[in-house]
RNA sequence: GCCGAAGUGGCGGAAUGGUAGACGCGGCAGUCUCAAAAACUGUUGAGGGGCAACCCUCGUGUCGGUUCGAGUCCGACCUUCGGCACCA
């Protein structure tokens, strides 16, 4: 973890070459591009997008002449096949199968050492971008067919073995890590892309942007676009290359050699081989009796009778796969199996699947976005190609909620920093912490936690306790009071729906204390009618119900109503009696509030005009001014634009 | 380094280009109480003026811009968080 050694026990991890199972998610990688059919946030598709990394180039081929090697060339994939002109050395990953063969007798000694170095290094120290260039000089050389130059080899760590074909032709002048490299080891640059303007001095840095061509043969001059179709041509014409394209996206390693987990249903037979486990055998159960031991490898492993099988094909010898499932694997379709929970001897049941997928709203966390979420995709693409599903993407939509954070840090079993709900759920119930949370701010953005103001979420449900089990009496009926109560319920239905779509719970629980409010007050004052009363416990629970649940059941349950709350309508509201009688217009001179008027909602421009310049405060404002311009937005806002007139001095006699 | 998100009172946060600070926490004052807790009521951005009702100035990370009007749009920058990180 990090440090390179093991998070429980401190020892050293070590790398080792080991024979595993994947998946091949590479043969999806365009259809994975491919977002047209989901709405998803766009930092999501972005990841998705850098993960699969699809990048566009050449493979080049470069020749090979050297004593007991068969092979004639290596090839390389480059994203700038226009600077081929340019190359002055040739760089392999270490673990590039073809070193040792290239390796002459006066370098091996360095290059065993450099090798081993690297397989010691963690992927983290090897990957850091910051890193010094580091590699050794093999004694071979290969051929640059354009222009048949002998180019040395090396070995370096930045090169990656499982990106590309594992090699690289080294181009100093117009690539930054090559750059470093070739300063290092005082290799010659060569400008082949010229800047506009360059007067022919040396480089502090690689110059990566584009420029026209300099020596380059017969296409010098060209501009570096023209140059990159140009060579592409050129070099198929020869047979010395094409276009090419590569990703970033390796396949899927399911393999974990660890007992949890579904094990790999395969079978090594000494005679056939590697043998799938039929269909009819399926699913593989871990054995119970299992021993765990420091061996670094799977213990089931030692579990004999689990191990040892015969082959489904020629009912020999044979032994289980020991490794099992990346966890993954189950939550890349766990939603499919959601649809059909009665099924206990097959997966799902078709006309379930069909009804309930894709999912229309899928929310999870953005760490997801390239592990969990992209696999899912994979998965239900594969499962379709095999005929199993008849839908493209699992998910619709989805929505990222954020993370809650402890002191800036993720939560996480190995930190020590998780702080469990359970202390709340105990004091103050299951329905206020998660209140609270809805109630903290955007669900999407995640946050601190704290525990400020979660007492305020309970003193607010008990509030709505106390309201829904009171015996409401009518004592001063007020048409007024009447007509206020239900546009709040009205405004307030019509908030919670609307902020319920758009996932701010925050808002709309914000909404629902204000509806308490005024609800308290009309208690209080007994100043409904029980009618009404009635219809406005009513409808706050219902609206209650979904961040409250077990509560608002309760309380359901209590006023009589039958059960469920969770299978009632969602209230409607009612536009006429959700609109404001009176509006609020605000009066700016020169775009600086100075009047607040409160007016009846119908108001036009000219009675609102009207009414503003009837006003002491707007008449001293504008007094002695000349008006320029008015702007008036209905019922809201009404801006007044004057200039000092000139001929007019003010108190003090200045102008 | 690259990509993405976010910077607003003492705190969490609210605000289709149109009243900045909804709602909640905390604080202050009060009611109740022998007292405290709980509950309830009022008040609460900063600074200034007025006996007062009120009024004025400043204020949404920084600096510019667009606009009658900017937390919101545009440009540059700073900070924090998340992701990727030698991908040829």
């Amino acid at each position: 973890m990090g440090d390179g050694l093991c998070w429980r026990c401190d020892s050293m991890v070590e790398k080792k070459q080991l024979e595993q199972w994947f998946f091949k998610i590479t043969r999806y990688a365009d259809e994975l591009l491919e977002f047209k059919d989901i709405d998803w946030p766009e930092r999501i598709r972005i990841m998705q997008t850098n993960w699969i990394g699809k990048s566009y180039g050449a493979d080049i081929s470069f020749g090979l002449e050297h004593p007991g090697v068969q092979e004639k060339e290596i090839r390389v994939f480059t994203t700038r096949p226009d600077t081929i002109f340019g190359v002055t050395f040739f760089v392999m990953a270490p673990e590039h199968p073809l070193v040792p063969a290239l390796t002459t007798p006066e370098h091996k000694k360095e290059v065993e050492e450099y090798i081993r170095k690297a397989q010691r290094q963690t992927e983290f120290e090897r990957t850091a971008a910051d890193a010094e260039k580091t590699g050794v000089f093999l004694g071979s050389y290969v051929i640059n067919r354009v222009n048949g130059e002998k180019v040395p080899i090396f070995i370096a760590d930045y090169v990656l073995p499982q990106y590309g074909t594992g090699a690289v032709m080294g181009v100093p002048a117009h690539d930054q890590r090559d750059f470093d490299m070739a300063k290092k080891y005082n290799l010659p640059i060569r400008i082949v892309v010229a800047p506009d303007g360059w007067d022919g001095k040396e480089l502090h840095q690689a110059h990566v942007e584009g420029g026209h061509m300099v020596n380059s043969a017969q296409f010098n001059g060209l501009s570096m676009e023209d140059m990159q179709s140009a060579i592409c041509d050129y070099l198929a014409e020869k047979g010395w290359g094409s276009r090419t394209v590569t990703y970033r996206l390796r396949d899927w390693l399911i393999s974990r050699q660890r007992y949890w987990g579904a094990p790999i249903p395969m079978v090594y037979c000494e005679k056939c081989g590697i043998v799938p486990v039929p269909e009819k055998d399926l699913p593989v159960l871990l054995p119970r009796n299992v021993e765990f031991k420091p061996t670094g490898e799977s213990p089931l492993k030692y579990c004999e009778e689990w191990v040892n099988t015969t082959c489904p094909k020629c009912g020999g010898k044979a032994k289980r796969e020991t490794d099992t499932m990346d966890t993954f694997m189950c939550s890349s379709w766990y939603f499919l199996r959601y649809t059909s929970p009665q099924a206990s001897d097959y997966p799902w049941d078709e006309a379930s699947l069909n009804y309930w997928m894709p999912v229309d709203i899928y929310t999870g966390g953005a760490e997801h976005a390239t592990m969990h979420l992209l696999y899912s995709r994979f998965f239900v693409k594969a499962l379709r190609d095999i005929g199993l599903v008849k839908f493209n993407e699992p998910f619709t939509k989805l929505f990222n909620q954020g993370i809650i954070v402890q002191q800036g840090e993720k939560m996480s079993k190995s930190k020590g920093n998780v702080i469990t709900p359970d202390d709340y759920v105990n004091s103050l119930g299951a329905d206020a912490v998660r209140v609270y949370l809805m109630f903290v701010g955007p669900w999407e953005l995640g946050g601190d936690w704290n525990d400020n103001g979660i007492v305020g979420m309970s003193r607010w449900l008990n509030r709505v306790w106390n309201l829904a089990m009171a015996d409401y009496a009518e004592k001063n009926r007020d048409a007024e009071a009447e007509k206020d109560c239900l546009r709040v319920m009205h405004k307030t239905i019509k908030k919670t729906s609307e902020d319920m779509e758009r996932f701010r719970f925050n808002t709309m629980l914000a909404a629902l204390m204000e509806f308490t409010n005024v609800l308290s007050k009309a208690l209080e004052a007994g100043s409904v009618s029980e009618a009404t009363w009635k219809l406005a416990v009513r409808n706050l629970l219902i609206m209650l119900a979904p961040s409250a649940p077990h509560m608002a059941e309760e309380l359901w349950v209590s006023l009589g109503y039958d059960y469920s709350i969770h299978n009632q309508l969602w209230p409607a509201w009612d536009r006429e009696l959700a609109a404001d009688e009176e509006v609020t217009l605000v009066v700016q001179i020169n775009g600086k509030v100075r009047g607040k008027l409160t007016l009846p909602a119908g108001i036009n421009e000219e009675e609102a005009e009207k009414a503003a310049f009837a006003d002491e405060r707007i008449k001293a404002q504008v007094e002695g001014k000349s008006i320029v311009k008015q702007i008036y937005v209905p019922g809201k806002l009404l801006n007044i634009v004057v200039k000092q007139d000139k001929a007019v001095p003010d108190a003090r006699g200045n102008k």
